[in-house]
DNA sequence: CCTCTTTCC
DNA sequence: CGATGGGAAAGAGGA
């Protein structure tokens, strides 16, 4: 029979240490009331881990009862505390809060008036120990370690409120040198305690409290044999400190006998009260906890006489597994998933799967064979059954492996949530669907993450994991189209982003093959003269250091070579590339070390990079494509970013060489939009003078030129004109600054200025729609493209001149880079039904921005140089051409 | 995990 | 007064 359990929480000392863990998110949470709750927020946790968990028998959150003046220490030293800052006003309000939380999580609270918190827990622990428990205390402050004792183990915070050390009196001995837990007291009276504020010995702290201790025990036999001492300034200390010494002993004292109102049999733990934690946290806004109880309740972890309080109390169906007929019975509407272990669909080990309906039930199993059964085949390939999803790309990639077709995907949550809300994109699916008020648990709770990812063994839990989230994706269909329509977005949700989604797997799954040896070939190459660079460097150097340490490499140029700063970052020294070309001529080390940086670049990121994601079978790389990420509606790729392969520098651009056909006589084909942004922007704005520029197949930079340095029709344009108007195009579109543009042609600020205001006097409803845009941004919160895919711009209200500014540029850019997003997302739509309809073997295989990489037979370039520019030009129809440009070539080198 | 740097459109 | 161009991914170093 074990012994009862008491614990013993010091509420004060926890509540300062919650407030102080958590003190920099101060400002970020308060309740929509204006209650802060950061340190609610730690002493929840606090609760959540350490109390719930061990589900003591008895326990007491002990508190002061008013400030230590009125207690016997205030009485014995008027000085006591004193000099103590007040409490944070912050913390203060919280303080009610957390005693109506200790409340709600089963524990009572208790206060004595002329006792403090220590003087409850030292007299309730005795108390628990005579009456044979096992005490456990938890506090923040470590004089209480001198309760300790083979029954009571004192546990003190470390950093936080969730990390503890445990005081034993064993621990005690071995932390302090044989020190016993009474001994703690001996000490504290004679090194004194600065923030109770009293005394000690003058110029006694630990080390030297502990070696006296060591050899007279305590303060008495000390001062008995003080004689014996032989004279030092420390003696003369202790002797004229005697008194404080003593008095200091009795304030470090804690009560273990103080007369309590009540007994410990009053204090029995009850468990959490769910009906009243709850409502309290709704009142918190404690949005975590409140998913968290639900998913726990809805997976049946709580006991049966929590269950009850479920609002939604949702019992699955889950089918029998040897029961395939079950699955024939399903409706014409089924949620699917099948879920793997990480993010990589194209090669991560799957899980288990799931298919079901709400009326029915749900299928769910861990044998992948089920799948291949003509019945449950039949309902995903079939193109009248309704498939919800959470990420249709990833989920047909994963039937694809299967050698499964996923037709007819109608609903994706990810990608709906994605066009409501740009902002919280690629979360899991628990997260997104707390939005809607479902609630289900993480994977990191079913799975643990990182290196701890594990499927647990019980197969049942894993099972309804998955089935709660296909009961989820049939719940959510309803309040999320509505949502969709709401906001007008259904044609780019059911036009655009889902047969998308569709065409990207395909690409994905395709993948592009890469000559492994000829970058294996490229990186020795790269390596020589690597070593070739660092020799020279170090020689210049006169030492050698780690070139990759931007830290290394500041102190290096700008403290022992003394090259002049040019620019500094939040750290140190910047070393970035427009810095070292502008010290180049100062030093030859600096050529040496951009020579460096290039290769070391190209061998890294792209000659490893590259080699470590071949896939083995097929010697390709399956980029996976993000579709719900950027603020804009682009794309962005990932394991590998195919999307910054080098094209700059000759050096760099040679890695496009490995990238070839995956077929004898076939060749790479590239069409890319010429100016499609600037183009967008002449549809957007109506600029009259902007369009007819791209009406009549102008040079863009060169009537920009003319328009900003005032040139007639005829007359020359020079190189540096031509340049610098090409800054003012790309600064238009980015959303332009007069000091943004200065930096980037190396003028002055005022000659900035005139470029761009003789810019929007020449193209006059540029400027209109750009103030138009910050305007509407302001008004409704949001901006959109061509295709109403939406972006909030919180930031655009803010009183931060810097945030406000951001939100500005982006009100102007992303209508522009967004529309130009959509366009190609529609092209690729188009293409892929057109390859087909043509019957070309060519395969769409890359997509960067405004551009796309296909393999085809060299028999079919002829067609592709006829229909993908047709087709990429024809994607919508705006009042200025589209201009498409095409390349082919033995690899994507020559195909640009 | 964050910072710095480089790569792309 | 003074901050000051849009969207991404990845590797290396260092806390």
């Amino acid at each position: 029979m074990t012994k009862p359990t008491l614990l013993l929480i010091d509420g004060n000392s926890l509540a300062y240490r919650a407030f102080y863990a958590m003190y920099k998110q101060l400002d970020r949470m308060v309740t929509h009331d204006g209650l802060h709750t950061n340190a609610l927020v730690a002493f929840n946790n606090f609760m959540d881990q350490i109390v719930d968990p061990m589900s003591p028998d008895y326990a007491v959150v002990a508190w002061d009862a008013d400030s230590g003046k009125s207690t016997f220490r205030g009485e014995l030293y008027s000085e006591y505390k004193s000099g103590r800052a007040k409490t944070p006003t912050e913390l203060a309000e919280q303080l009610p809060y957390m005693r109506e939380m200790v409340a709600f999580h089963g524990l009572r609270n208790y206060e004595q008036h002329g006792l403090e918190a220590d003087d409850i827990i030292g007299t309730f622990s005795r108390e628990g120990e005579a009456l044979g428990y096992s005490v456990t205390i938890v506090t923040g402050d470590r004089d209480l370690t001198q309760l300790a004792t083979d029954n009571i183990t004192v546990n003190v915070t470390k950093k936080g409120v969730t990390e503890i050390e445990r005081f034993t009196p064993e621990y005690i001995a071995e932390k302090y040198n044989g020190l016993t837990p009474q001994q703690i007291i001996e000490m504290k009276a004679l090194t004194g305690d600065t923030s109770d504020n009293y005394p000690g010995v003058t110029k006694i702290g630990e080390k030297t409290a502990l070696k006296l201790l060591a050899q007279y025990q305590d303060l008495d036999h000390l001062y008995a044999n003080i004689d014996q001492m032989k004279a030092s300034k420390m003696k003369e200390n202790l002797i004229k400190d005697r008194d404080q010494a003593f008095c200091s002993r009795k304030l470090a004292t804690i009560l273990t006998d103080a007369d309590m109102a009540l007994p410990l049999a009053e204090f029995e733990y009850r468990g959490i009260d769910f009906d009243r934690l709850i409502p309290f946290y709704e009142t918190l806004d404690f949005k975590q906890q409140l998913a968290k109880i639900r998913a726990l309740k809805k997976s049946g972890q709580l006991g049966s006489e929590d269950q009850s309080e479920v609002e939604d109390n949702l019992s699955l169906t889950i089918l029998q597994s040897n029961n395939l007929h079950a699955v024939t019975e399903l409706g014409h509407q089924v949620a699917l998933h099948i879920e793997i272990a990480g993010d990589n669909y194209h090669t991560d080990d799957m899980i288990g799967f799931v298919i079901g309906d709400e009326q029915r039930g749900y299928f769910a199993s861990r044998d992948f064979s089920l799948l291949q059964s003509p019945e449950i085949k039949a309902i995903i390939e079939s193109p009248t059954v309704e498939k919800r999803v959470y990420n249709v790309k990833a989920q047909r990639v994963l039937f694809k492996r299967l050698d499964i077709e996923l037709r007819n995907a109608t609903f994706d949550f990810l990608l709906a949530a994605y066009l409501l809300d740009t902002t919280d994109n690629n979360a899991e699916l628990a997260t997104l669907a707390q939005k809607y008020d479902i609630y289900l648990q993480l994977d990191e709770d079913i799975y643990g993450k990182g290196a701890k990812f594990s499927v647990p063994t019980d197969e049942g839990r894993v099972l309804m994991h998955i089935a709660h989230k296909a009961d989820t994706l049939n719940q959510l269909i309803e309040p999320v189209m509505v949502q969709l329509k709401e906001h007008e977005q259904l044609a780019l949700y059911q036009d655009i982003e889902l047969p998308l989604a569709s065409v990207l797997a395909d690409m994905e799954y395709t993948g592009i093959r890469v000559d492994q040896n000829q970058l294996q070939e490229m990186g020795e190459s790269l390596d020589a003269q690597i070593v070739d660079v660092e020799k020279a460097i170090y020689e210049e150097a006169g030492e050698e250091f780690n070139i990759n340490s931007p830290k290394q490499l500041g102190i290096l140029l700008f403290e022992k070579m003394g090259l002049p700063v040019i620019k500094r970052t939040k750290t140190g020294y910047s070393t970035a590339v427009e810095v070292l070309e502008k010290l180049a001529d100062q030093a030859p080390i600096v050529a040496y070390i951009l020579q460096y940086r290039q290769l070391a670049k190209l061998k890294s990121t792209y000659i490893d990079g590259l080699l470590a994601v071949v896939y083995r079978q097929d010697s390709k790389i399956h980029t996976r494509y993000l579709q719900t990420l950027t603020q804009t509606g682009r794309l962005s790729s990932v394991d590998p970013n195919l999307q910054n392969i080098p094209m700059r520098t000759e050096a760099g651009r040679q890695i496009r060489k490995a990238f070839v056909p995956s077929e004898p006589n076939w060749q790479i084909f590239g069409a890319d939009y010429s100016q499609i942004e600037l183009r967008v922007l002449a549809h957007m704005t109506g600029d009259k003078n902007l369009q007819r520029a791209f009406l009549n197949d102008e040079d863009i930079h060169s009537e920009t030129a003319r328009a900003v340095f005032g040139l007639n029709d005829d007359a020359p344009i020079t190189s540096l004109q031509r340049r610098a108007a090409k800054a003012v195009n790309f600064g238009i579109v980015y959303g332009i600054s007069d000091f943004g543009l200065s930096n980037n042609l190396g003028i002055s600020r005022a000659e900035a200025k005139r470029f761009i205001d003789t810019y929007f006097e020449k193209f006059p409803q540029v400027h209109e729609w750009m103030e138009n845009a910050k305007t509407l941004a302001h008004e409704q919160g949001y901006v959109e493209t061509l295709a109403k895919r939406r972006r909030y711009l919180p930031d655009i209200h803010a009183k931060n001149f810097n945030r406000r500014s951001f939100a500005e540029r982006t009100a102007m850019n992303t209508p522009i880079q967004g529309s130009a997003a959509d366009i190609i997302k529609i092209a690729m739509i188009k293409m892929n039904q057109v390859l087909h309809e043509h019957h070309l073997q060519a395969r769409m295989l890359l997509q960067v921005h405004d551009e796309l990489i296909f393999e085809a037979p060299t028999s079919e370039i002829p067609e592709l140089e006829e229909i993908v520019p047709q087709v990429m030009d024809s994607a919508v129809a705006l009042d200025v051409p589209l201009k498409v440009e095409s390349r082919h070539g033995s690899n994507w080198y020559s195909a640009k």
